[in-house]
DNA sequence: CTGACTGGCGCAAACGTTTGTTCCATCGTA
DNA sequence: TACGATGGAACAAACGTTTGCGCCAGTCAG
């Protein structure tokens, strides 16, 4: 039953039953008594106004878009459930679209989610996105945020961490401890968050001067397979590091793989610092030294500026970037090198 | 833009427009050129029927609902993932709700998502979930789908793996290698798959008559804190057990925690088997024993059903359960008991 | 007694589609 | 020449809301 039909039922107008229904009642100064039959009326035939007829007079649906390259990524998803919960606590649903870290894909599911009547969307692109998805976001008809990777040329607000600074942490952790010898598992070299990390870890052994240790770098892609092949390439060299970061999430399962295979012992013969913390982290062998992005933070953030994007604001406070800061968990998959 | 601008901006009708850009053109007998300029004009002022107007006419949306407990849990969001990506071959979106696996804001949840006008909906349930629940299913007013937990009283399709036999291989795995005294950590003992997995432990133990091993339960809830106290409550009794069940997938983590904080030395004081394969499982100490679920088989099996629903099929074929049937992962965290 | 005001509500347009029906040429045939 | 077919496209209703405006009856002051 739609709000006319109990229009008809409770024989008044379409649009009364519509301002009740909507809270508007006392705006439109509907009598008590109106209302309360209407309301009542309401319960009882289980009648809520469609949204789809709402949305397209309004020109609003209450819904956001949510576009991530890897729900399983224990990174999203918590980043996913944070924002859902937050917008849902503004009357706002999340329309979630994975990637798969694909690109293609992703620009795929950009142009769609761009030609459904959203009232916003928030991105975190896969890092490869290059000048394409740029271009498309750029065009977006409705409020963007980019979450977790920057994206050049597009000037939507950004939600992401320092993480050339996350990548001198990392590196300054071990350099503490005497490494001279640094491997770097990137998760695809064409990723703006990687190369950003990357530059972290540069920076960091440069301040060291003449002393500066060995940096190994490796990896070209996010997959499971692909973070195994980068972990055998830098562990079966000659010159072996004595350190890995592994500069995304996922690579430390095929790097804990591998070493475990090669029988290398952990941390003696290799340390090891990962990006990400994780509920298993700490349970691991060995227990993970992790960069931990906050992840709460962000989501809270991202909602916020979405929502007050929504609400019309194009303040100078929402646009622009907004940088976190990533932590270090110090656990004893470092220590000092054999 | 809209189809009305570009019709008036193509001097053709809007109904043209429409049979052009829905795929209809030659349904409706529309000449090969007037196509062509419809195309290419469509195609150049990036113009996209507007879902809303389209739903509202259409009386569908192209989109379905997916409610679970709690995306973060690898089980679901590997779930996620694989129903989005099964549903958006066939051209359905898919509208993410997380229920932080609390019933309040599930039945919430619920009732928001069905006044949707949705065209489907697929609910994986908060194991609590009671006969309101169900009995706001009951009267969903589009196709539903049940996953992973099975709810009595909705008549709805339902795809779950057999939880008992899987509890029976659990604790067959354990029997067969000595264990006399077997420890369950559950999920929430007011879950059916919870219930049923116990079940099938107990199953097993029965089948060894006389020798029927100590059995010992503990847990109320899912979240990290409470099983960190179901965990506790096994490991300091004077009898503790010498193996440990994890029934829900996020126990693990706490029973190897708290294994550790109290210098339990495993697997040889404790053998473990943990419900649900995770990507960590091989490479914490010591390797995981899993039981593990066919996740993509039942996303496929979920989408396959509610696309053949939304076709208008009530087939036989698609009513009733689906049972599946997990598999066990042996590694080394089973042991014969010191 | 008249006029202005107000509380309470209905009217109707608009949002952007889809689709059954109608209409107008054009063509072939008788 | 006249007439039925047929291809091609326009017309208009319907989907379910929201909201500016107008209407009516009552109230109150002048």
């Amino acid at each position: 039953m739609n709000i006319s039909e109990l229009a008809q039922h409770l024989d008044v107008a379409v649009s009364t039953v519509s301002r009740v229904l909507s809270g508007n009642a006392e705006k439109y100064r509907i009598s008590q008594k109106t209302e309360q039959r209407i309301r009542e009326a309401a319960k009882k035939f289980h009648v809520v106004p469609d949204p789809l007829g709402a949305g397209l007079r309004r020109g609003k649906i209450g819904m956001v878009g949510l576009l991530v390259p890897d729900i399983t990524n224990p990174f999203f998803s918590h980043l996913a459930r944070a924002v859902e919960s937050k917008l849902r606590n503004r009357g706002i649903a999340v329309q979630l679209c994975d990637s798969n870290e694909d690109p293609e894909t992703e620009l795929d599911l950009l142009r769609n989610l761009m030609s459904r009547r959203l009232d916003g969307l928030i991105v975190a692109p896969v890092g490869v996105s290059g000048e394409q998805l740029a271009s498309t976001l750029r065009r977006s008809p409705f409020p963007t945020i980019l979450l977790d990777r920057i994206l050049t040329g597009v000037d939507a607000p950004t939600i992401a961490i320092d993480n050339r600074a996350a990548g001198s942490l990392a590196a300054n952790c071990l350099l503490e401890l005497g490494h001279t010898s640094i491997g770097c598992l990137r998760g695809n070299p064409l990723s703006r968050s990687d190369r950003d990390r990357l530059a972290g870890v540069e920076d960091a052994l440069q301040r060291k001067g003449d002393a500066s240790p060995n940096l190994l770098v490796s990896g070209e892609g996010y997959s499971a397979e692909q973070s195994r092949a980068a972990a055998e390439a830098l562990l079966q060299r000659e010159d072996r590091p004595s350190a890995i970061i592994t500069l995304s999430g996922q690579g430390i399962l095929g790097t804990l793989e591998v070493a475990r295979e090669f029988g290398i012992s952990l941390p003696d013969e290799l340390s090891l610092v990962a990006f990400d913390e994780q509920p298993w982290s700490p349970l691991v062998h060995p227990p993970l030294t992790t960069i931990s992005q906050p992840i709460e933070k962000m989501a809270e953030k991202a909602a916020e500026i979405l929502s007050s994007q929504l609400d019309g604001e194009t303040s100078a406070q929402s646009a622009g970037s907004h940088i976190f800061e990533a932590t270090l968990i110090k656990r004893s998959s470092v220590t000092i090198p054999c």
